[in-house]
DNA sequence: ACCGCTTTGGAACGTTGTTCCAACACCTAG
DNA sequence: CTAGGTGTTGGAACAACGTTCCAAAGCGGT
């Protein structure tokens, strides 16, 4: 398991195959299948582990103050898809798997202690977790385009470099009047605060709930 | 493409291989090749066929009322993903594609147009934009999920089935005390109310900034 | 009617997830 | 101490996939 997360984080998904596994571990690709039912309960299992340990550590960290105990969790979870991009997509891919349902609980469970009208519980920590996974799926994605272009400096947010390229013309700029004046102003942003900018437009339109 | 739109539709993204659309149009699987360069690219461009009559659409239905606007495009780009379930996944999976900078695009001029002050408009959009794309995914997993299941009657909510499992005993229900007691007020929901409440929430913050 | 370029269709290749099974290790009962 | 059963191991084998390759067929203009 530790062996299969580290080929993950290096290599994101691809390379994580039943024979890269069984070669590392010196072992045949038949004997995983005693401790996984296959591929998909392998990832799983993979990011269940990095989220157990996350969403563990926001628990210490949450402390006293109800008010910021959504942001600890939340902000954790983002630092932790930070480091292994491939947990976004994983949680996304298959949302009813045990580390999206503690990670909703969780929420939900801030938001009952911020004292979020229980009617309105659902759907503010749907929203919350929606972009957790949403902004974690594009760093993944953007993972992936940074490993196929050789030796590209990517920025991590993938609709930056989509916009980016954009504007060098191999999209028509013509046709995003919006993105081609915005991006402008977001040539050297930080996508941590981007996404807690995100987190803070949320909380706001759940606070008038 | 019309005929990999149906494929997808039909069986979701594992059922379009290049032979079996060969054999669908009654060709081999080496002239695709000579249309697309490769599955990516095959995928690509069908996301990007759905979403451009959608969003054409949603530009003719928008009219005269401002606030009106991004409430248009966000709901008819979840309709049309409701119809096509795997374009969700798609444009989640690659956020540099046209289609996603297009809705993107559409989103950004339409907070513009609603007074949405200049320096939060990427950040506002961004928002919106995981939102759509986040609960899209969840209804590709959802597609996949109920075809896994044999005969089974899968409500479109993923989130609210794995709660469901969670709550007949296949996951540990003590854990997740939080979902445990908000599923039962949501045994009978309707998706695109939530999704809408959702998009409410996020834009009541939009409207503080 | 010829020749160039593009398109076609299907065979072939390498890789992947998964299955299968003989060999092996280990623990318990006698 | 030994025999037998249970569960694990490791690697070969299979089917399916994306992709590449190339001979054959079309098709345009001179």
């Amino acid at each position: 398991m530790h062996a299969a997360i580290e080929t993950l984080d290096a290599g994101g998904v691809d390379a994580l195959t039943f024979r890269s596994l069984a070669s590392q571990l010196s072992t045949g690709s038949g004997a995983i299948y005693h401790h996984v039912a296959n591929k998909e309960d392998l990832l799983t299992a993979a990011a269940d582990a990095v989220m157990t340990s996350v969403l563990d550590g926001a628990a210490a960290a949450a402390g006293a103050d109800a008010s910021q105990g959504v942001r600890a969790v939340v902000l954790g979870v983002f630092d932790a898809i930070s480091a292994h991009p491939w947990v976004g997509t994983q949680l996304a891919a298959a949302p009813w798997q045990p580390a999206v349902l503690r990670l909703f609980d969780r929420v939900g469970a801030e938001l009952d202690a911020l004292g979020v009208p229980e009617r309105a519980q659902f759907d503010a920590a749907s929203v919350l977790v929606h972009h957790v996974l949403g902004v974690a799926s594009q760093y993944d994605a953007g993972a992936h385009l940074a490993s196929a272009q050789p030796g590209g400096r990517f920025d991590r947010s993938a609709f930056l470099d989509g916009a980016t390229s954009a504007l060098t013309g191999e999209v028509d700029a013509a046709d995003l009047p919006f993105l081609t004046r915005v991006v402008r102003q977001l040539q050297n942003h930080d996508d941590r605060e981007q996404f807690r900018a995100g987190v803070e437009i949320i909380l706001v339109g759940i606070s008038h709930l």
